[in-house]
DNA sequence: CGCACAGATCGATTTTGGTCAATATGCAAT
DNA sequence: ATTGCATATTGACCAAAATCGATCTGTGCG
């Protein structure tokens, strides 16, 4: 992980918006389209007082920074924790700053 | 720890230059009044491109995140690690986000 | 006292970032 | 095709944050 990498990842955390996303995301059986884990991005505005584009806005940023993986499925797009990304943050937390 | 402190020291390490700052007060010997750990306000300035005054809001931020302690020394400020504070960040990071 | 030095604070500027209304895109069903 | 829905993008606005020059504060020394 790069430095560069890093500090986006960090920057993407430093929100209070988007550490609830990331914990909201964490739930089971909130997804409208029936995957076991995640959600779209209407589930997500359920949980949150946030406009429709504004959760958008740092659904992109989690995603640019690898914390979380969208797939388009029909109309709607499902977001997912990067579990494997989380860990490494983490772990650049723990051993590199 | 709090949400708030949370998001406080996530901002406060979401910053190349203040990264920068926590590994240079890694390093031992560097002190200009002598102590084994830790630098004072002009040792940080010589590793970094930026100005005294710059410098001193940067410190400000990671002290008020709990993430450096400070002590005046006569004319000096000691800036060292809170080592306890920046596990406890990544502890967080790993649990809680 | 008066000077010199380390660091903090102030004021101004520029950049970055969060937010929303409006609009666009893309998909699905009728 | 047309309509309706989920999401993305755009544009604008305001707040927060980074930066620096100038100045202030406080400390030690002659």
């Amino acid at each position: 992980m790069t430095d560069k990498q890093l500090v986006l990842a960090l920057k993407a955390v430093a929100d209070p918006a988007r550490v609830k996303i990331l914990r909201l995301l964490k739930q089971k059986g909130q997804c409208s389209i029936g995957k076991g884990v995640g959600m779209c991005a209407c589930d997500v505005q359920d949980h949150v007082t946030l406009s429709q584009p504004t959760i958008s806005h740092h659904m992109s940023i989690l995603r640019k920074a690898g914390l979380v993986q969208a797939e388009k499925q029909g109309l709607w797009m499902w977001y997912r924790r990067n579990e494997k990304s989380l860990k490494e943050l983490a772990h650049a937390v723990s051993a590199d700053l």
